[in-house]
DNA sequence: GAGTTGTACAAGAGACCGCTTGTGAATGCC
DNA sequence: GGCATTCACAAGCGGTCTCTTGTACAACTC
């Protein structure tokens, strides 16, 4: 099986969208949005245990969102924005005039590799 | 006490992702998107019961995501689209440069009354 | 090798979700 | 009034989620 998908199918956006609904991974997305970060120092920003930590983290990169990075006993998170267009999809699907047309406008100001 | 209390809810992304997470509901909301209908004819639609359907609208509604007008023994539901503007902030916020700008540009495109 | 550190895996409790069946309330029509 | 239609509310069941505790394992340090 070489390509997951044949066409530029919209995805599942279900994963994606259940792991955004929690904000203790929002939480996690906002801490590793501008850098990348070991799992411990993200579990040390919560009152959680770093076994719950963890999970939520699985979550996430089971939903494509975190990037997982090993260096020595370490593993380095980062966001993969990449995995919000599923979202953003949505999001213009229902929006009826600007965002739709603003759309466009992103895909041409950042143009990405033709979807095949 | 603030006056939040209408129908049109102050929509935390929370119950608004939840909501998005499920695909009958984004069914449902894709056929109220242009024309309002009324519950039973978006039941339906589905093989679900029509009170499983009616227990979905619910859950879109409790996100402020539908409204709701009655007529006569029927109530006739549409799809909201500013309960959907937490999820653009949310969006715009992980995505780091074009939606990020372009938010505003919908903002001065599409101006709306100041929320709070 | 032994100990320490960083992290994931496993199992279980409690809450929540989505569905079904059953029922009741409001409206319209005769 | 009596009845049909439209729809939500209620209870219950099985599955899933989130958290906790306990444990395993790999990589460093000595």
């Amino acid at each position: 099986m070489a390509q997951r998908k044949k066409s530029a199918a919209p995805a599942a956006p279900d994963a994606v969208l259940r792991a955004l609904a929690d904000p203790n991974r929002r939480e996690i997305l906002r801490l590793v949005q501008h850098t990348e970060l070991p799992a411990g120092q993200i579990a040390g920003c919560f009152t959680l245990t770093q076994q719950a930590v963890s999970q939520h983290i699985g979550v996430l990169r089971a939903a494509g969102l975190l990037t997982e990075r090993r260096e020595g006993t370490r593993r380095l998170y980062a966001l993969h924005h990449e995995s919000l267009e599923p979202v953003r999809d949505l999001l213009s699907e229902f929006w009826p005039d600007a965002l739709g047309r603003l759309k466009k406008a992103v895909e041409t100001a950042h143009p990405r590799p033709p979807t095949r």
